[in-house]
DNA sequence: GTAATAGTGTCTTTCAGACAGTATGAC
DNA sequence: GTCATACTGTCTGAAAGACACTATTAC
């Protein structure tokens, strides 16, 4: 048992949705997740986390949370201290990044691309089971709880894909050794790496984004001041990683009385003019605090 | 800005039901939550904080997740270290807990009278908002803003009692000085008081709780081996603060094929005798982690 | 007119909330 | 029989899920 002194620092997962694509904020070439040491300067981690941000990206974070807090023993230690890493979730209205700074915006299926079911079911997604398959027989003893943790995972009986199970699918495959950064890594690599755990805090993230979504409504934050409904849409699928309902995905958006006409419209697409909407603000404040359901995906 | 390093704690907020009293962990004849050091022999924080509990209760923890992670400013510091205390929620199947050891445990509304609407709204209520609106009124400019979080926190206006909003209306009570805590504190004391920012940390644990109740079944984590229907609904009742209508709470419960009878019966009530339950395990192991309902409360 | 995108109407099933009722023990 | 507790049946209204349908632009 050590004294309790430990080494910490913060680590933010930030998310923005640029037309379709969701993206995450990382630095080193997409390797990492932005970090700094612990800020005591401010009033508390979450504003001076939050100020660090706006300086590093030129653009405001709407929501932001405490994530989890990394400190378990197989992490790798610097020196005799233990080190622990407090993670914050946040969502940003990305646009263009203040120019030649350091922050660079990846798109989070790279590093997950199995976890993007919108279009289609991905090509990748045999290639995995049919390995984790294998990893599963592997072994006599454990060989029928790993199988029944993939199916679980990836919905392979139930067909039900729980859209909010991305650790756990992350975990299966560090443990089978489909990703790079598992110490018994094969040859296959499914999506890009990142260095140290960082793409499990990643994944953390990804499920509780996914999580959220459903019972708050935090995918204004990620929108620009007016938006379509298709816009809004786009966006929301992007995060849970499916497609979603057209009609009722609007009706749901109404009854929760959060966005009102601004009565411009759009027409950039080639259709039909597209109408314009924004938040209504004073309404947030209530909302904010209590649920309001956001449409779950189709079948 | 400090270089990173902090002193490290761990906090525990146990809770365990007997009977219709909810109770929580504490040392210190009550004023404090159990905590320790940041223990590093352990695989992991959670697993070295559940032996640790295991041994000091004398009982299995079921259900333990991370909780909070607490580091802001306003909490006092030792030295020129900042602390951090990492905070994790457990549930405990109270039983006799093994004699003279320093653990106790306390009813958790000792600490927040204000919560326990089972029976009736607590006569505590409209003396805590009778003063919440004077305080409220003290300041100019401040007025409206404060009303509109006291109406939503208590449900004065709306007549919606979220029984979720715990840490707002203790935040609450703290700045208006209603607490023994707070620094601007009157004479009025509502609820046994805690040593630092426990009853805080106490508080996000109640609410936490309240808000997985209702989409994971946990509540068995509180129940012995064998158990009634009764019993499962006082102990969910104890938790939430609020009664709930037998009938839809038993058609929820069974509609989860979470639980199966023993085929006993109990009769130590004087009426009609009761069949006992118990958890189907091999059915817990996925349902644990797929989200299943408890029922919602009554009006 | 066609192509393309935007937006609506409504049916069915599911399920939470509320009412009432019945069943089985002790005395 | 009464009292006390345990348990059940069923109506209603609010939504989610899925279907087809109409509207407005560019060309």
């Amino acid at each position: 048992m050590t004294t309790g002194f430990a080494q910490a620092e913060l680590i933010a997962v930030l998310a923005a949705v640029t037309g379709v694509e969701p993206r995450v904020m990382t630095i080193g070439a997409g390797a990492s997740l932005p970090s700094g040491p612990f800020v005591s300067s401010h009033r508390s981690l979450q504003t001076g986390l939050r100020i660090w941000i706006e300086n590093q990206t030129a653009h405001p974070v709407g929501f932001m949370e405490q994530l989890y807090t990394f400190a378990d023993g197989d992490r790798e230690t610097d020196g005799p201290l233990r080190r622990i890493s407090i993670s914050y979730l946040g969502l940003v209205r990305e646009q263009a990044v203040a120019g030649e700074g350091k922050p660079e915006w990846h798109p989070w299926y790279e590093y997950f691309p199995w976890e993007d079911r919108r279009k289609t079911i991905p090509t990748i997604h045999s290639e995995i089971t049919a390995r984790l398959e294998k990893w599963a027989n592997g072994s006599a003893d454990l060989c029928s709880e790993r199988r029944h943790r993939i199916d679980f995972a990836f919905g392979l009986k139930s067909q039900v894909w729980d859209d909010e199970l991305v650790l756990q699918r992350y975990e299966l495959m560090y443990e089978a050794g489909l990703v790079e950064e598992s110490p018994n890594y094969g040859s296959f690599n499914a999506g890009r790496p990142m260095n140290g755990d960082h793409r499990r805090i990643l994944a953390t993230g990804l499920a509780r984004l996914r999580a959220k979504i459903k019972y708050r409504p935090i995918a204004v934050e990620l929108m620009p001041d007016c938006f379509t409904l298709h816009q809004l849409q786009r966006a929301v699928e992007a995060l849970v990683g499916l497609p979603l309902h057209k009609s009722n995905f609007r009706r749901q958006i109404d009854q929760q009385n959060l966005i009102e006409e601004t009565g411009d419209t759009t027409h950039e697409t080639g259709g039909r003019p597209a109408r314009l909407f924004r938040y209504r603000p004073a309404v947030l404040e209530a909302r904010a605090m209590t649920g309001s359901r956001l449409p779950m995906a189709n079948s």
